[in-house]
DNA sequence: AACCATTACAACCGCACAACT
DNA sequence: GAGTTGTGCGGTTGTAATGGT
């Protein structure tokens, strides 16, 4: 994987380093970034053709700024999950890791009063003391603990209780409840 | 109009990890 | 099993745009 420095450009993209690298993925598809340059031409390493990509030139990826809904979502899935911005992203329709993050650090961490951003998550706070259900097997293998693991989230949301700790096994549980269980719009209800 | 400070967002960097050879 | 490659993630930096003086 070598990528001299130098050998790329770096900074902004132009308009025609776009166009080259969608026409790149509407033709090879997405993957394999790394190819991009020799393929192409284009003076990018495959890192940033990516990251391009998946920040900007994506179809699905949405512009302009936030609505009030996603602020909210962001802010209470920040609360539930701290700076896993690709797990918050995940459930905001439309919107990037990336672009999540930048909102947090430049809205909403100022909206909240957050010092900063190495803020240690809400989540990772050590005094948790919440049982949290046990997970895996109980929760996917039988509809109980999938009930009884939503139960729990619902009364965590109810008392709007969600400091978990992250590091835990227990945020598994919380991770598998949000893939399996939670479609957005569970999400967006429960937060 | 010019300068400086702040804001918002795009992009880069370093690391980790999984898949592949 | 070891090395390489490709990808993903979170933190950080760079820069254009905007606002204030």
């Amino acid at each position: 994987m070598e990528e001299k420095s130098g050998e790329y450009k770096k900074g902004l993209w132009s308009e025609e380093e776009d166009r080259i690298l969608m026409d790149y993925v509407r033709k090879h598809g997405k993957g394999k970034w790394n190819r991009i340059p020799k393929v192409t031409g284009l003076k990018r390493c495959g890192k940033s053709c990516r990251l391009r990509w998946l920040n900007y030139l994506n179809p699905g990826v949405k512009r302009g700024g936030f609505s009030d809904q996603e602020d909210d979502l962001i802010i209470r899935l920040h609360n539930l999950l701290g700076n896993r911005w690709s797990l918050i992203a995940g459930r905001v329709p439309g919107r990037t890791d990336n672009q999540v993050k930048n909102h947090w650090n430049t809205h909403l961490s100022k909206k909240l009063g957050i010092k900063n951003h190495k803020n240690k998550p809400a989540a990772s706070s050590s005094q948790s003391h919440h049982s949290i259900p046990k997970c895996r097997d109980d929760a996917t293998s039988s509809g109980t603990g999938s009930q009884e693991m939503e139960s729990w989230f619902w009364q965590c949301c109810n008392n709007n209780d969600l400091h978990f700790n992250l590091h835990t096994p227990t945020t598994v549980n919380v991770l598998e409840l949000l893939d399996h269980d939670m479609s957005l719009d569970f999400v967006s209800h429960a937060l």
